[in-house]
DNA sequence: GATCGTGTGGGACACTTCGTCCCGTATCCG
DNA sequence: CGGATACGGGACGAAGTGTCCCACACGATC
């Protein structure tokens, strides 16, 4: 009862969404495609056509755009389970895998960046990984409070080569995580 | 025989390798504690007493800047194998958690940013990768063709934790990377 | 359909920072 | 010691920042 609606926050007006939306979007944008200085109030206007006025007057605090454009992406996977557990997870890596291929990925790498000394972005990381490893442990039909561990092991190895190794995420290391994980899920169920 | 030396690339004049070494430690103080966009050449004269003409002559393009802090941050961990191949994966594992909690870590994040963009940061990635690949191959006995998803699947669950998580890194983890290893390495070998 | 309220666009403004240049000086090297 | 070279300081135009004010247009309400 307490928030109106979720896409629009606060006012309803349809000017004000619509500023918002391009913005944030134009954000987005040059942080995929230059990197973060490359986000400022006078670039914004001249892509959006929206006024520096306006900009300034809706976010006093220009770093303020930056941390709602990164925190307005919250890309629920698409995925329908079906098959056994072993099917499902790895067919779940392979959507991960496809989603870091995508080019809102690098907004990723944005947040990790700014959450070293932003401790809303911290925060919002952390939430964000609660959330998958619930949806994630009620997939594999595993403990919730016992995941943890789990979740890193399952997704830390695609993290690790798509930003750090910076490798194509073979075949062989989904068939390995998951050789891995019911390995150790067989090993504690009995 | 072609590079001179490695620490001072170049001109041997000290006051060259001062000014750069100056400026080059506080950019890497300024990206930990602050972030990319404190890192200015106005700001770095103020912290480093080098006047604004050196910094712009020495670095016409203030992004090569941070571009050669992060570069020159290579960080060897010190580690001694000693054990059995168990062992020594334990206590690697546990030497990176280490790593990870000191404050040279900020400079990951940055990297892992700036790869989105720049391609010489991301073969700086990539290299970094490969050079801790033979490392830990050669540790383990493991043969190097062979180790790039091993790697993949020891080093992401703690890249993961730290950085997408950012949870701590428990011992149970590096309990259970250990294992899943250990558990793969006697599949394969026999 | 007219009127009030509110968000926007445009421009002016002082201020800061950026990047470049020049020159006097200090330091290094032979 | 003397030539070469890197540094420091200051001046400079250009550009960007953040703020303000006012006219305008759009949305909502009667």
């Amino acid at each position: 009862m307490d928030h109106e609606a979720e896409e629009q926050q606060g006012s309803d007006d349809p000017r004000i969404a619509w500023t918002r939306r391009r913005v944030l979007d134009a954000t987005r944008q040059l942080l995929v495609e230059e990197g973060q200085e490359a986000v400022t109030p006078t670039r914004l206007a001249e892509m959006t056509g929206v006024s520096r006025s306006t900009i300034y007057r809706r976010w006093p605090e220009p770093n303020d755009i930056i941390f709602e454009a990164i925190a307005d992406d919250t890309e629920a996977p698409p995925f329908t389970p079906s098959g056994g557990i072993r099917q499902d997870l790895t067919r779940y890596l392979e959507a991960l895998r496809e989603g870091l291929r995508g080019s809102h990925t690098g907004l990723l790498a944005t947040r990790i960046d700014r959450a070293e000394h932003d401790p809303e972005v911290a925060k919002m990381l952390r939430t964000i990984a609660e959330n998958r490893r619930v949806l994630i442990a009620d997939l594999l039909e595993h403990p919730r409070e016992e995941f943890s561990e789990a979740q890193a092991l399952i997704v830390g190895p695609l993290m690790y080569q798509r930003f750090l190794a910076r490798e194509e995420i073979t075949d062989e290391l989904i068939e390995r995580i998951v050789d891995a994980y019911m390995q150790n899920r067989t090993d504690l169920s009995e």
